[in-house]
DNA sequence: AGCACGCCGACT
DNA sequence: GTCGGCGTGCTC
């Protein structure tokens, strides 16, 4: 803890009338400064929690959140300084937002200004930069017995272009000036200060005009603006926007403020939004609901405004998972309170959108959507459009839960079991869980939607934290599709692509079917197989498979620092059949092209949706069956509903069943579930068929009985044995930097100190590692990590301030980043 | 993270 | 003496 001067004794609370101290959090933190108290002068009486305001820093001005305030009185012997300004006339992070930022910090160990810095849209922080002004008049130093040249070039530039930035002035000299400037400083031939760019929120405005009655006889020189009076008396709106005037007056801004000075028009100004692209119109689709449909939204509609009670809402694909949310976000409108819906990522968030917008056409209440495609004028808009109640539904990816809506009636968390909903880096929260803590705190409903529950949700609706609701069959009784194993092996594979496959894929395009291929390339993943009897090589620890690394031709675990040299042959089997695979989409794409002439073919993954829009329309091809064949990785299993799909292929089920992680056989399952629930959601049945080397996995059999439940037993029961999630917690540390070796001892120094405490302070933590991290270097630097395992998440987040705070000397570039319950290992 | 302050060697 | 380089420690 940062030691504090004699502030606790007040009593902070969040609204001491006629407080005189805040305490302020940094954003972005000042190195490890936490909250800093600041005393509150008289002019700025009247500050409250979660109002942004500038202060002192040293010789330095940053901006803060206020988080509390209190009373003077009770302070004795303090020297504080004062806040310098607020930037807020009212809080712009309502209490629950606050305290939710607050918990972030303390649950991912991180700083309350970090944590506060990811809750605000980013066009709310505000930089400062450096300037540089010539002082006396720019005559300073010119009668100096010696000037150096670059003095003399920056005191020229100076007082040529007055003041300017310290960059700015780099740049226009091409050299670091940085040494130059203290040198003239300390003469006091120049002055250096502070400004702020990027000014708080580029609110835009629409500024009209009106004539006021008055004494004209200013104008009786002054033609042009006579005319400009004359017209806008006698508008017949009574006043015009300055973009009318534009049309009829030359130089129209300089008139009208002149107008104005005159006493002779008066300016409005209405705050007009940036509009976020409108999506295609899409038609409500009001169906009748089914018996399950009606009880799951009978119970949740139950539970509104008794507090906080989190459902899981567990419906198989296309079971009518949205239209259950509609119903209950219908109902939360009508009684006065508002709606935050999260999904997975961006792609989704037009689809739902449209969903709702649809349903609620006539209305007259507004839907605000948030992620981070938005540019930052839209999306400070779509903020403050909630935050002021003109929207009342949220509708966004990840860092939406952040939304500013008052009084929630409901939390609705779609897909929640997809890994998308966790940070991957920065503040690495996730999602789904911040959702939790905000009904929590905000008192309200939580839904939890998915097909393919997370283990960890499941875990909880078992023990009963969360109430669980089921919707076991499609919506109009149609059939779950028919999935298929193909069994690849013995199979000689000079096609990505097996006979059966093959067949289907032309009998459907044939019919006039489309046809989704899903394959999953992760080269760097790959698990060394046997092609003979698809056996994978893992590790005798951790019971996961080892990676193939070709580089320093080894097999390594990524938990513990396991490795082994390449059996030649398959150890299960004795075939020297062991194998990786190397078909990727791209490849995949250029195959079919020439076995299928005359299929409108596309892929979707990340190289061909990486330009603006062409997502967009890759989608609205394939919905509008324009393609026949799309091929595609992780992208294409997400909720897309297109009603013409009636063949799914997966390619290489075998790539998402070992990546290196415990997580995996979750992963898979859920991937390929959803990607079979592409298939059928229309009139016509649908087909999966799914390529393997390991047709009795236990994932792959689950699949092909639409079984989740099955798949969850054996799940858990593994979990349960190993002490991984959701029976126990994890922590991942890792360390990076320059240096390997540098990292590899902090590393190794750390997890000795994280085995003591463990020892003596906090039996059953296991500390796995450190081993290189399974991307062992990036971008330059070298990761180790090290995997903490245990019952209790706040031990484990002990043991891991104890340890990254211990004062081990470490190289200036050696950063340690914590992730409390990590998505993924990788 | 900045930024001051202070100690020390190099240059005038 | 003056300048500037870098290590240390503080910022309410």
């Amino acid at each position: 803890m940062t030691e504090r001067r004699d502030v606790d004794a007040a009593k902070h609370g969040a609204g001491a009338a006629g407080a005189t101290v805040a305490r302020v959090v940094l954003v972005p933190p000042s190195g490890r400064l936490g909250e800093l108290d600041y005393r509150i002068p008289p002019s700025l009486r009247g500050l409250r929690a979660g109002a942004r305001v500038v202060v002192p820093l040293g010789t330095r001005r940053c901006m803060g959140v206020v988080t509390a305030v209190a009373d003077h009185a009770t302070l004795k012997d303090v020297r504080l300084r004062d806040v310098i300004d607020t930037l807020d006339a009212e809080p712009i992070l309502a209490g629950a937002l606050l305290r939710l930022a607050m918990w972030m910090a303390e649950y991912y160990l991180a700083t309350p200004g970090d944590a506060l810095a990811t809750a605000l849209p980013g066009v709310l922080r505000i930089e400062t930069e450096k300037v540089v002004e010539c002082i006396d008049g720019g005559n300073a130093g010119a009668h100096a017995p010696k000037v150096d040249q670059l003095d003399a070039a920056i005191l020229e530039t100076l007082r040529r272009e007055g003041t300017l930035s310290v960059t700015a002035l780099c740049e226009r000299l091409e050299v670091e000036t940085d040494a130059a400037i203290r040198r003239l400083q300390r003469r006091r031939w120049v002055r250096v200060s502070e400004r702020f760019v990027r000014e708080v929120a580029p609110t835009r405005y629409e500024l009209s005009y009106s004539a006021n009655t008055g004494d004209t006889t200013a104008l009786n020189r002054r033609p042009a603006l006579r005319a400009m009076y004359e017209y806008l008396r006698d508008h017949p709106q009574g006043r015009a926007a300055i973009r009318e005037l534009r049309g009829s007056f030359a130089n129209p801004a300089a008139k009208v403020r002149q107008l104005r000075d005159l006493g002779l028009v008066r300016e409005h100004r209405r705050e007009v939004y940036r509009t976020v692209a409108e999506e295609q119109q899409l038609t409500d689709r009001r169906v009748s609901l089914n018996a399950a449909q009606s009880a799951a939204v009978e119970r949740i509609v139950s539970a509104l405004g008794d507090g906080f009670q989190p459902f899981l809402l567990l419906g198989v694909t296309g079971s009518g998972k949205t239209e259950v949310y509609l119903r209950v976000i219908a109902e939360v409108l009508e009684r006065g309170r508002n709606v935050l819906i999260l999904v997975p990522e961006i792609s989704l968030t037009h689809q739902v959108v449209g969903r709702v917008r649809a349903r609620l056409i006539g209305s007259g209440i507004d839907v605000a959507v948030l992620h981070s495609g938005l540019g930052p004028g839209e999306r400070w808009d779509e903020w403050r459009r909630l935050a002021r109640g003109e929207a009342r539904i949220a509708i966004g990816a990840r860092s939406a839960v952040f939304a500013p809506l008052p009084n929630l009636g409901v939390i609705i968390v779609d897909e929640e079991h997809d890994g998308a909903y966790k940070q991957a880096d920065g503040l690495r929260y996730h999602g789904r869980d911040v959702a939790v803590m905000r009904a929590k705190l905000e008192n309200c409903p939580l839904v939890l939607g998915s097909a393919t529950a997370s283990m960890e949700s499941l875990h909880n609706a078992r023990m009963g934290r969360y109430a669980l609701l089921e919707l076991p069959a499609r919506v109009e009784s149609r059939a779950l599709p028919d999935v298929e194993l193909l069994d690849l092996r013995g199979r000689a594979m000079q096609s990505p692509l097996s006979p059966p496959l093959a067949a289907a894929i032309e009998a459907n395009f044939a019919a006039g079917g489309q046809t989704l291929l899903f394959l999953n390339r992760r080269g760097f993943a790959n698990a060394l197989q046997c092609r003979a009897c698809g056996d994978t090589v893992s590790c005798p620890n951790c019971s996961i498979s080892l990676t193939w690394h070709q580089r320093d031709a080894a097999l390594r675990c990524h938990y513990c620092d396991f490795a082994r040299v390449r059996p030649p042959r398959c150890e299960v089997c004795g075939e020297a059949a062991l194998d990786t695979w190397g078909w990727g989409t791209e490849r995949l794409e250029g195959f079919l092209r020439e076995t299928l002439p005359g299929a409108r073919i596309a892929r979707m993954d990340r190289d061909t949706t990486a330009r603006k829009g062409s997502l967009a329309n890759l989608l609205h091809a394939w919905n509008t069956a324009k393609l026949d064949v799309l091929i595609g990785t992780q992208m294409v299993t997400k909720g897309h509903d297109v009603a013409g799909v009636t063949l799914v292929g997966v390619v290489m089920a075998d790539l998402v069943l070992h990546l290196p992680d415990f997580r995996s056989a979750e992963k898979a399952f859920q991937q390929l579930v959803q990607v079979a629930g592409r298939a059928g959601r229309g009139d016509r049945p649908g087909r999966v068929l799914i390529q393997t080397l390991q047709p009795e996995h236990h994932v792959l059999r689950a699949v092909v009985t639409h079984d989740f439940a099955s798949f969850a037993e054996n799940e858990l029961n593994q979990r349960e044995e190993l002490g991984y999630p959701p029976f126990g917690r994890l922590v991942l540390m890792r360390f990076e930097g320059g240096d390997m070796q540098a990292v590899k001892a902090v590393a190794e120094q750390c997890a000795e100190r994280l085995r003591h405490s463990a020892q003596s302070g906090a039996r059953g933590v296991a500390v796995l590692g450190p081993a290189p991290a399974p991307l062992a270097r990036l971008r330059g630097r070298h990761r180790w990590q090290i995997l903490l395992r245990g019952k209790s998440g706040a031990t484990l987040r002990r043991l891991a301030i104890d340890a990254t705070q211990s004062r081990v000397k470490r190289p200036g570039d050696l950063r340690i980043l914590v992730d409390v319950d990590p998505q993924s290992l990788l």
